[in-house]
DNA sequence: CGCGCGTTTGATCGCACTCAACCCGCGTGG
DNA sequence: CCACGCGGGTTGAGTGCGATCAAACGCGCG
């Protein structure tokens, strides 16, 4: 059981941010060459984005959807007192907020991490796509799912597992992720959050991260090195965070794309 | 602030768990006559489970959805050495896996809390109607997403509150949620989950949620009797659970049901 | 009556938080 | 050129919330 990355999942990997967003679709829906060019053909609007800048705030009312084209961004959710929780990590290639097509009020806010760069889809070009193909309709809706899995994937960490568990799983996840758009280099790959953005996800505090990150560094299993995670031992990592990847792929309809880690 | 459920919202309340199910869609989406027909003219098949039951389990490929009759159900994650999380509890009038029917293969197990009936519909029928009324497809699609809000309030619940937080919280959404099914009576409501199952859902044990209702109750808030909850002071709760309803009813189309607790 | 499940209480332990520094690299400006 | 501030990372000491271990109680049920 290993990560390999060495072939990359498209043709045109790093430019295409829509390219990446179909390829995700495609990795677990079936869409006839007529429906992918439609997806291909979507009006987009690029908007640069700089470090700790919302571009989605909560509650905000908004007429177009957000797939990230470079850089790290976060989806926030808030207590009533101020306290941030990050619910997800969006990298390139994922439609952050797909699910404001159809409601149209943000429930969470959207933040860049690291100086990004968005592409701005309008949601009436989108349910125009999905209305008249009915299987992207459904591809989308999988999609969202598949965006729920990550969430409960997130619950089960936070209330089953303890700080060290938490980052291994959180270092795996983003492997997989990272490789299933060929930013994963043999085990390597740029992840850019600070300490306290791993910390707000993980329901921990930096200093805390600080030391789990230290201990998985003893422990062999991982090396830090700047923003770049290095992957010493993955087994090893993925089984202190009890990593299963199920909850990624949605099986039956994956091709077996670059990143594999059982079977 | 309080919580008024004088008012059933449905003619036929109990004996009708298809109109509970189409109430909850017509909350946050317009439907037309014919397509409220259509939903009302789902084929269902009634199954009784016994509790502490599976009625999905984990990996498991279906080809029905389950509408929740009676009872109290909950979602449940298990990570690979066996620690199951709660994800979500199900009470009447829930389609506890509407997404099944765009992934067939169900990512978290099904359990019956108590004795309960479900209603088992089809997906070739839900998929017919969703293709048929576009309209059908979205609100199906917003409901998933309603879903989603509930599990990440969960998220923020354990990542960033205490266990009295949590516990409260829970018993703001609980009782939010059967008010808008009529069954919360003026702040009472029968929640039939152990205290192990809240544990599980909370992150917690059962004996800190043991201590942690006795200090609620202690701190006059809520008082439980049997399974029977009683809130005492609901905007006392609300605060210590910092409690904001928003996620729980996406406004713009929500015509003002029984139960509001701001505004 | 005995059994099992759920609840309740007590005593102790340990993981993660809090408070408090300090280091380092970087950019800015005197 | 150095002073300074700042963001991010690192380390130490002390504390507390919630886990763990252990036991008892009440109740429904066979």
């Amino acid at each position: 059981m290993t990560v390999e990355t060495s072939i990359a999942p498209l043709k045109r990997p790093a430019d295409a941010p829509v390219q990446l967003f179909l390829a995700r679709l495609l990795r677990r829906s079936v869409l006839t060459g007529e429906e992918q060019e439609a997806i291909l053909r979507l009006p987009t609007e690029a908007w640069t984005v700089g470090a700790n800048r919302d571009f989605v705030a909560q509650g905000q009312e908004t007429d177009r959807a957000c797939l990230i084209a470079s850089g790290l961004t976060a989806r926030f959710a808030q207590t009533a007192n101020g306290a941030r929780q990050i619910v997800a990590f969006h990298i390139p290639g994922d439609m952050a907020d797909l699910h404001s097509v159809v409601t149209t009020r943000a429930v969470s806010a959207l933040q860049a991490l690291t100086q990004s760069t968005i592409l701005r889809i309008p949601h009436k070009a989108l349910r125009d796509v999905a209305s008249r193909y009915p299987a992207v309709a459904q591809a989308f809706w999988r999609d969202t799912i598949l965006d729920v899995g990550v969430v409960v994937q997130s619950l089960v960490n936070l209330g089953r597992r303890d700080a060290a568990g938490r980052l291994a799983h959180l270092y795996c996840e983003m492997g997989i992720r990272y490789g299933q758009i060929g930013q994963n280099d043999g085990g390597r790959y740029r992840f850019p959050a600070t300490q306290a953005h791993v910390a707000d996800a993980l329901g921990l505090t930096a200093i805390h991260v600080n030391r789990t990150v230290r201990l998985l560094r003893e422990e062999g299993l991982i090396e830090i090195e700047g923003k770049e995670v290095r992957v010493l031992d993955w087994d090893g990592l993925a089984a202190r965070a009890e990593f299963d990847d199920n909850y990624l792929q949605l099986d039956p309809l994956d091709f077996g794309g670059p990143v594999r880690t059982r079977g």
